[in-house]
DNA sequence: TATATACTCAAGCTTATGCTTAACCAAGGT
DNA sequence: ACCTTGGTTAAGCATAAGCTTGAGTATATA
């Protein structure tokens, strides 16, 4: 999980995952938007790879890049499950402001305890 | 997004986004579980923060941590747009398989140019 | 066969990260 | 008043990240 947020972390492997979300493409057609050299752009693909976010394969003398759906689905996993933590509080938050009105608002779980 | 992305690559840090998605904590709090020092657990906290994830504020001498659900959402957003665009990918390669069956097969779109 | 293409590999450099310690300050409790 | 608790600040350090250049290796193409 590390892995992937690292890589997602920087602009120039969003934008090369962005592009592999439209179909597979090869190093150097990854490369032309982006102001680095070559050598630079594999190790971009090494750390995506490592990730999990994409898969390459060699084939001839040109490697192919595309993106390995699942692994976002992992990222986003663990974000949903955060945001779906944070609902439920809220909704418990809810219940106990709609049922104690008027009183100064305190943690209605123990979980500032000290 | 950097900042975002960054943020959640450290596992400590994810940790604490756990821990105050069931409700808001004082930075002690969030140190207890963590084997380093405050000084480090507040480093961790300053970089939260400034990728937006959560907010803190000071009453008395001890400064309570709370998420920024709107952030995180942010984050979901961005994977779950390129999801999308990966998906509607995959039905229209469906229908192009579907459609010209027994072809050895290509990129319907012309996205392989080169 | 010669040349260009598409990478690949290894060093080296600069900046950023993650952590530590030590000194410090302010609020609360006794 | 004194000590403790909770946090802040600054300095320093080791490792990791992001990039470059330069040289090398296959694979196509003319």
């Amino acid at each position: 999980m590390d892995r992937m947020f690292q890589a997602l972390a920087d602009p120039s492997r969003r934008g090369m995952v962005d592009r592999l979300c439209r179909g597979p493409a090869s190093v150097s057609e990854l490369a032309r938007p982006l102001a680095m050299s070559l050598a630079a752009v594999v190790q971009h693909l090494q750390v995506l790879e490592a990730s999990g976010l994409i898969s390459t394969r060699k084939v001839g003398r040109v490697r192919t890049c595309s993106i390995e759906p699942a692994a976002l689905g992992a990222a986003e996993g663990w974000i949903t499950q955060r945001r779906a933590m944070w609902e439920r509080r809220l909704d418990r938050l809810g219940d106990f402001l709609a049922t104690n009105p008027d009183e100064p608002d305190q943690q209605p779980q123990g979980q500032t305890e000290e």
